[in-house]
DNA sequence: GACAAATGCGAGCGGTCGCTCGCATTCTGG
DNA sequence: CCAGAATGCGAGCGACCGCTCGCATTTGTC
């Protein structure tokens, strides 16, 4: 038997014509709305292609159950994330000064995260499928490396458990943020000030006076 | 007509046994189990009445509906918040200094929350039903009222709005602790310092040096 | 022991949900 | 223009859920 199906079971070598990517957009963006506000079990599949103004059969034309819905729009919303704000965490505001720094990172987050509601929904739901927890988990994973990364380079004789916690405090104090902006919708403004206050003082100890090697 | 029946609509002059009793308290903790495993809406009262121990019949012997159960469980954690830890954010600890006052007050508050961790649940589930919602937000606002008098107190000049501002961010941040300690299970300890500490820095700044007007 | 009330059971009712299926309509390639 | 694929519909199936109801058993009172 010769390798001519390499790739394990092929996906859906389903053709598509340029109605059903719309008609398949149209449901994620539906799926985003309802799954914001009912949560990923109180959103019925009914209610989706309701809110997408088709038939339930239509939507199961483009996603075999509800999970695969999910499982499509926590994608979408992980890649629209790195091609837009993946950049955040990069090394480039590292030499700025931590209250700069703190500005250049939480600002596109937040931004993101208050455009794509759907994102933190289907992130902390309780019951969210384990196929999407596990690719948020595995992007969780991958933001906290970041973090540590960045800590590392101003904390080189820190031990890295030390490090890991730190950079997980940070990555709650940010989600406790994302929090309070969603419950006082006015005075975003103000919480999100509070929010870089919280982590410039938290962090200003630790990292503040560090002096940093060299450019390399 | 007489004042025979003042009380609007006597809930229930249902008598009942002592079995009867703990079986409605067997009840509510199977309830609280389940709720945390599965959340509001994804606990069966059949699970409920199965992790009781019970037939399903039985379990509506004593609650009404499932919504009764969550506001019936819901009662009952406030009420044991109250008589157990409801003096933490009493005046006592004003006067300590700063690092013991958040030793005092965020102690007692997490060893509550992982001991109950069907608080969490309801206080913060997408479905949780609108009666126990509100019961928990009256609670909410009760503990803001709290920390803002505290807050009050070291800074009797800032306008009222931004106190409201620092009381919800403190509030925010020890949810966002709880997050914390509930992920890693493990390094508790590590993560309840790591909460003081964040509070600690972000508070020391805004009345670390206050001096506190002289005794009543 | 007798009687009523309280407690206990579990099959099953009505409803909703995820999802299917048969069939109509629209698009694409030749 | 036509054959076949892609798209679209919506009634309805099976499963599960909250909850009920008729009836058996246990408990408290005299």
């Amino acid at each position: 038997m010769p390798d001519q199906e390499l790739q394990p079971a092929a996906p859906k070598p389903r053709r598509r014509q340029a109605r059903g990517e719309r008609r398949a957009a149209q449901l994620l963006d539906a799926a985003a709305t309802v799954f914001t506000q009912a949560g990923y079990a109180g959103a019925s599949t009914n209610a989706i292609a309701r809110e997408a103004g088709v038939s339930p059969g239509t939507l199961y034309q483009f996603f075999p159950n509800k999970e695969a819905i999910a499982v499509e729009l926590g994608g979408r919303l992980l890649e629209q994330w790195r091609t837009s704000y993946g950049e955040a965490l990069s090394a480039e505001n590292i030499r700025l000064p931590l209250s700069e720094m703190v500005d250049a990172v939480v600002d596109p987050l937040l931004e993101f995260n208050v455009q794509n509601p759907a994102f933190h929904v289907l992130m902390h739901g309780p019951d969210t499928p384990g196929q999407v927890t596990d690719a948020f988990e595995a992007f969780h994973g991958a933001v906290l490396q970041r973090i540590e990364e960045l800590l590392a380079l101003y904390l080189p004789d820190t031990p890295r458990s030390e490090i890991t916690i730190v950079a997980n405090t940070v990555l709650g104090l940010f989600k406790a943020g994302l929090d309070l902006l969603a419950v006082h919708q006015d005075e975003q403004e103000a919480y999100r000030v509070e929010l870089k206050r919280v982590l410039f003082r938290y962090l200003d100890p630790v990292i503040g006076d560090c002096v940093l090697p060299d450019q390399a």
